[in-house]
DNA sequence: AAGCTAAAGCAAACTCTTAGCTTTTACCTG
DNA sequence: CAGGTAAAAGCTAAGAGTTTGCTTTAGCTT
């Protein structure tokens, strides 16, 4: 009911510049509802009201923060342009912040739309590349196909096998949608 | 110091026997440390003291549902035996219960490894795989393979786009790994 | 400008969590 | 096989977080 700049909007901003401050203050792992209440101005029972619980609280300041803040860097060739997205994506994902803001925006409510929020960033920002390469007159995979390919195997490794990755995983990644020398199975 | 029988171990099972009964009743989101301790005949701190949190409890119980139970079945071929385990695999994980499961064995502490244990059942079932098949004589992919071209993908799905997963994308994921036809990105 | 409704404030009851201290258990010597 | 010992569990009370009913406020609507 209170859309634009009314109350609900200032208090939600306030409630998420609170998190994002104290978890820079004191560790994520610290954060209380209290406490996130307090620095907002606001009352434990406002936050409880409208997110629920910490998790969900979370969840959303997560999301909002591996929203995408730049346009994927145009290197001439659809292959250089993946690979480059590719390499930065396992890097910002992958580092102990990156990794925990995943996991708290995979832990919201599933129907809450949280993770499919940040999948469909990942989308946009393969579709550009995409679009670009095509209108250079490159041949180009469907998104889904890259999405499978690159963006899922990144991810799996990032969530269940946090050690051992590195950029050059992510660029035989990118080779293998371009490779089509096969997987060693007979047919 | 207490391995075998001794009272750890038989506080341990009977926390975990309680999660699962009091799970199955309740409701996996009502669960609360008082109420499992209750349940298995301990102290609420005996619960605290050994796990740390309703978390890392949960994450260990969800790590030993998803351990799998049965040898992957033998259909005569790899690439028939591959659907097989990718559709029941879909099946198991995609249901909500499969996805409260992986979401809570990947809560726990990141370097517990619970999450890693997840990876290593899946990649265990894949190698009894690859190796019935190399011993039928068959050319195998690396196991490294099917996690990236099958198993990545189905979770990532499962994790972030729950919603329009069905067995033929299983199939097609797996026909992906025979099919050398190439993505549509030319090289 | 008055009314109306969704959201926030307040405060008390309640539950969960933490921590210090005591007791028990099971392993390991003598 | 009895006594010692250290790890783990029990107990309890203090502290912190959560829930809830009721009241108040803010901002839209007419």
């Amino acid at each position: 009911m209170v859309r634009p700049g009314g109350r609900s909007a200032r208090v939600q901003a306030g409630v998420h510049a609170a998190v994002r401050e104290l978890s820079a203050e004191v560790g994520r792992d610290a954060l209380t509802v209290p406490m996130i209440a307090q620095r907002a101005g606001v009352t434990p029972s406002t936050v409880y009201r409208r997110w629920g619980d910490l998790q969900e609280l979370l969840s959303d300041v997560a999301v909002e923060r591996l929203r995408p803040d730049t346009t994927p860097g145009d290197h001439g060739t659809l292959r250089s342009d993946l690979t480059a997205w590719a390499e930065q994506f396992l890097d910002e994902m992958s580092s102990p912040s990156g990794r925990a803001y995943i996991r708290d925006a995979l832990l919201g409510d599933p129907d809450g739309g949280n993770a499919g929020r940040c999948s469909a960033y990942a989308a946009e920002q393969i579709d550009v590349i995409l679009s670009r390469a095509a209108e250079r007159g490159e041949e180009t995979p469907a998104v889904e196909t890259v999405m499978d390919r690159v963006v899922a195997p990144l991810m799996y490794r990032i969530l269940f096998r946090p050690d051992g990755l590195d950029a050059e995983y992510a660029r035989q990644l990118v080779t293998g949608i371009f490779d089509n020398a096969g997987t060693g199975a007979a047919n």
